[in-house]
DNA sequence: CAATCATATAGATGTTCATCAATACGTTTA
DNA sequence: TAAACGTATTGATGAACATCTATATGATTG
């Protein structure tokens, strides 16, 4: 999956908030709705709905309405787009170096 | 090297700029002083000063000074760094896996 | 030394945005 | 159906911030 420099930017700026990351980090751990997770900080219930919102719209997080209940779950592929893609911006080793067949060889 | 949640979250702040964020990638290919840098962006000398003096701060860029010119120069340990706690706080691979010498065998 | 160049700082301005209280809207339950 | 509950929206407010112009500071050069 290849992020465009919009949608890249998007997730940077979405990051970018300590509020917003940690409410990232505990839906990270697991799927939660949004009283769940307003339970956990101390910010007012439309805050969390704002922030969820952004991250939302961002791409990072998958939204599931259940009944009266809405349920917001991290999208590992989106994210794991995100990093690749800021690696090789950074200029960092934009992959595992795993050894190539001619030249190792592994038992499982 | 470890990063602490602040200087994290000033990172994630530093990069969440489009105009900051080139300006970085830019500085990743090559060393620069100011005026270089000014000269490839639509932007005032000062705000190229104010953005590369914010990521100096997040401790990104490595300031040198040389006579009446300033060398910016990226810090890639620290680049990487964020990124390794970026994948740990996102869940994502925290490493390259590498196969155990006990389940694999590789030849150099 | 005066002029020019490179960079940084100061101060102003407009915009973005994190937050809240109030409320609207839809769902569940008593 | 009325009350309670979960969530989203609206509108307001204050703070952060990206940007600019003007200027200061310091180094180089004629």
């Amino acid at each position: 999956m290849k992020l465009a420099t919009e949608e890249f930017d998007r997730i940077s700026k979405a990051l970018a908030d300590p509020q917003r990351r940690e409410i990232l980090q505990k839906l990270v751990a697991k799927r939660m709705n949004c009283s769940d997770v307003h339970a956990m900080f101390n910010v007012s219930q439309p805050t969390v709905s704002h922030h969820l919102k952004e991250l939302a719209i961002a791409g990072i997080l998958d939204k599931e309405k259940q009944g009266q209940f809405c349920f917001y779950q991290v999208k590992a592929e989106v994210l794991s787009a995100y990093v690749t893609e800021l690696q090789r911006r950074l200029g960092l080793e934009p992959l595992a170096v795993v050894p190539t067949l001619s030249r190792a060889r592994t038992r499982v």
